[in-house]
DNA sequence: TTCAGGATGGAATAACTAGTTCATTGTGCG
DNA sequence: CGCACAATGAACTAGTTATTCCATCCTGAA
């Protein structure tokens, strides 16, 4: 008997047929599925004596397992959680050390490299970190709000720009308080306990960030800050905040993680309010 | 005899070891050596026979090899390029998949999920199309301009405010075409050959940045445009232009990529001016 | 309770493994 | 040339492997 030709060949296939048929398997080898997703790369290092062990089952568990999915033995099975490492684009640490190593890419090229790294390293540290809760409040917050001021200075002004612009197509009812003839302390009175912000600045805070959060959440608005430590002056005059690690190179840090925040919030207060209406 | 304490555990020392011992090191043994660094992934998953088979030589070449290097068996010698395939961190992908199947995950994380690994997959396809000689080129042609005009609006507005910032803080002249006062096409009759400019649109392209572009184009300025396909309008009147494709989620597009490519034109600029002055 | 059929444990097995050994070949030095 | 010794090839071995087989156990239906 060979195996059929419905036999997944590539991990992520073999991942939801084992998820898909969880409920119906017996016991010993629900308890192997599980190991095997837990510990993918052991599967695809170890012998069947091993990997039994390590899952506390027997070895012949393993073929059993192997063939409830279809495939004519454990080498099989095998086989695919090897093509998922083999496949795996390798990191980008050592990708930059190859690219270090053997001497090619030139300077401008690394320096692309490096700012790539550090986009791709603080998003993932950002969605690490994110809380659900934090998230959900925060959006109920802004999406039950009248307007939303949007106020941002210098390295975080961009995220106010695309803010600002995300919303606009939303036909979220905004207000981007960045007017150059001097005239934010006027606009900002028109705030009121029905309204919030969104709040962007890092270190070192631009003084005008600062004075705007605090004259807002005077006025009763909610104050959303996102900015770069729960130290930063911005957690006082904000209800709730989110604390942005940005990775640097070059003595510029990434703006990508905060970008992702805030197109999030925005596209979520979308979707919260479509829900409500 | 146990292998001695200086034996690599990683695969970069190891790599280095064997290409320093590359020329003391027999025929045979050599030949396996180049086979290994040429296909670790062969010498992780494979058996002594296999491999021998492979790289056209004895499997008891093949323990010689590992004892030539200090191991104390093939087998040691192996588990150095299996450490070298556990130790990759997992694709982006799959992190992500892991975190959505893993149950939890509220409709507004699952959001940022979307926008993160947009973001990501932005770059990475960025990074690996970004051309050399096109980034050489371009950062050439900035720094020997007077001034850099920033042009962009709408969706890719916030790029310019990034470049703005980054511009300034590097001491790099230039100037932002948003006036909100209407008198953009005045501002833009200064400019002369010994200028250049950054222009950034994607579809739908701005009336209002095209017609700068062409405008500056006549003037004999240097355009380098980024935009999101090479049958863009923009192509026309740039001088040289960056191809970005932004993956998208909910509706948007990142703009992570984009602003990678900014940051590090303006950091390359300024890193070619040292080197000249 | 009884019984059937799947699930499981564990021993048995045949194939294959890494590593060893030894005869042969190649190579550099006097 | 001839010698010493490293390098190589190939058969061999002891151990481990995936797999099979069968007795036992569990589970649920009648």
């Amino acid at each position: 008997m060979s195996e059929g030709l419905t036999v997944p060949r590539d991990y992520e296939s073999l991942r939801e047929l084992i998820l898909r048929q969880r409920q119906k398997l017996p016991k010993r080898i629900a308890q192997v599925a599980a190991y095997s997703l837990d510990n993918p790369d052991e599967i695809a290092f170890g012998t069947a004596a091993s990997i039994a062990a390590a899952s506390g089952v027997q070895p012949s568990t393993l073929i059993r397992f192997a063939h409830h999915l279809g495939y004519d033995g454990f080498t099989s099975l095998q086989t695919v959680f090897r093509e998922r490492l083999r496949e795996r684009t390798s990191s980008y640490d050592e990708r930059l050390n190859a690219l270090r190593s053997s001497g090619a890419g030139s300077r401008n090229r690394r320096i692309a490299e490096g700012f790539v790294g550090a986009s791709i390293r603080s998003l993932e540290t950002m969605l690490h970190k994110l809380g659900e809760e934090e998230l959900d409040r925060a959006v109920a917050r802004l999406a039950k709000a009248e307007t939303i001021y949007i106020v941002a200075r210098r390295r975080a002004y961009p995220v106010a720009t695309y803010l600002a612009y995300a919303f606009g197509k939303l036909r979220i009812r905004y207000l981007l308080v960045d007017s150059s003839a001097g005239l934010d302390p006027e606009i900002l009175n028109f705030a009121t306990d029905k309204d919030a912000a969104i709040v962007v600045s890092f270190s070192p805070y631009a003084p005008a960030t600062l004075a705007h959060a605090t004259a807002l959440a005077e006025l009763g608005v909610d104050v959303i800050a996102i900015t770069d430590s729960a130290f930063s002056p911005l957690a006082q005059s904000a209800s709730q905040w989110f604390e942005i690690a940005e990775a640097d190179h070059a003595g510029f840090r990434s703006l990508a993680a905060t970008m992702a925040v805030a197109i999030t919030l925005a596209v979520a207060v979308a979707e919260a309010r479509r829900g409500d209406g």
